[in-house]
DNA sequence: GGCCCCTTAATTGTCCGACAATCATACTAT
DNA sequence: ATAGTATGATTGTCGGACAATTAAGGGGCC
């Protein structure tokens, strides 16, 4: 241990208030859903200037700590959701310089046992959400864009299946980062689109079965023809994932 | 498609110049170190005051999209780092009531293929890291606090000499709530400081000496031998992790 | 020439006050 | 009961102000 003093770090006021907004929220004193006081009163409770809580809510609203409802004004605490949080973790990614084929490993890595979850704790309602992502994925995959999205769908929509509410949200930043290179790259690859609906229906129907070992094999078959997907179209594995778009 | 008008939603000013800023750092315009301009400059480049602008810094610094250097003024554009963005999962993670057992499912997952890859890309430099922190814990594992922080400290160094920078920022929220819980029981289990340690030294024997296979499997009975940690400290997995401390 | 101290300018954190636009609510008229 | 209206509360934005701290020169000293 050293002897030396550590600088002493003056938070400035709006973090502090923000930080106690934070805390009270974590804590479950502030719940889902329950209304923030005006910024008055709240700079009336903190004692410090409206300006300065405007600061902390913005931050707060950043974390996706609270939130307002379209075309209210009062604020609400929300509990973030993946999504949102994904968009940050993404970012991050991004900016550094994360490859494409360390997305696709985690995925590698991820998804067949994901897949093999679902397959064991699907419940009627996610495997029939799961149904209709493959059909949405089948239906219209014509645009670039909407192929990708199905993609994603569909992953999502088994992450969803397997039970385990962490999976989703570790999942979705990969899914952003593979939609926004996939984008690029699906209509290079002109085999893609028929191999991505055949892999969804072959996945779908073990998950349908219980069959846990299939679902696992053929997700797997699935993420590794994504690699394929990006070999056949000329794209180099170790170059930086594109960045998804600002918020 | 749907005939309907999508609400028309104008976006306040300080969430435009937000974007607009974090569209510059996202496409790289603006890079990892370079120094904003001052907030005047910034409240006239967008005709707008100072207050907004201030408002819309707020937002980008809790994206950690932006930072200031310890005794400095000048903002710095930043890359959000490992730990910045997972405090925000963990945050949503725990606000979700995501359970132990979730989470502890999802490391089951994760790092013994983690492990694996370390095995097999460790570099000197890395696995020197993972060897610190083997003796580090080895060295301090007194309290319940300084236990678990080693116990995170290597489950970061395996990950870091994996060779996939998606991993460390991944596993980094679930290292978060895991050591929140593991914190509470640690003492109730007696035998698993003891366990922890030989289960470390395994991992990176295994790894030291490029066995992937092995590196995996004493990497999963480490991380099975938390769930038993649990169970016998007589904690329901089903309990929802208890929130990290907030910023 | 290089280095240190001091003065000066720039910048941030915080405050005050103000006002238009919008939302919430109570009230009124049909 | 419904629609419309008046009233108050709240947010978004602006302008200006000031203390405290940091950045930048400038001059003197070795």
């Amino acid at each position: 241990m050293s002897t030396a003093f550590e600088p002493l770090s003056f938070e400035p006021g709006y973090r502090r208030v923000a930080s106690a907004i934070a805390a009270r929220i974590l804590d479950r004193t502030l719940r889902d859903g329950d209304p923030l006081p005006s910024e008055v009163e709240l700079a009336a409770q903190f004692a410090v200037n409206r300006s300065t809580v405007r600061e902390a809510l913005r931050e707060l609203e950043s974390s996706n700590l609270v939130a307002r409802r379209r075309g209210t004004k009062r604020m609400v605490v929300s509990r973030p959701a993946a999504t949102q949080v994904a968009g940050r973790v993404g970012h991050a990614l991004a900016l550094n310089d994360v490859t494409v084929r360390e997305v696709w490993e985690t995925m590698e890595l991820l998804e067949p046992a994901t897949a093999e979850a679902a397959a064991r704790r699907a419940t009627p309602e996610t495997l029939a959400a799961i149904r209709a992502a493959v059909e949405g994925y089948a239906a219209d995959h014509a645009t670039a864009h909407a192929a990708v999205g199905g993609v994603a769908a569909f992953f999502r929509a088994v992450a969803a299946a397997s039970g385990n509410r962490v999976l989703p949200l570790t999942q979705e930043p990969l899914l952003m980062l593979l939609a926004a290179a996939l984008e690029v790259i699906i209509d290079r690859a002109p085999p893609a689109r028929a191999r991505i609906g055949a892999a969804q229906r072959q996945v779908l129907a073990a998950i349908e079965a219980r069959d846990a070992a299939t679902a696992r094999s053929w997700m797997a078959k699935h993420v590794r023809d994504f690699r394929r997907g990006f070999e056949i179209s000329g794209i180099d594995l170790d170059t930086p994932v594109p960045a998804p778009a600002a918020d």
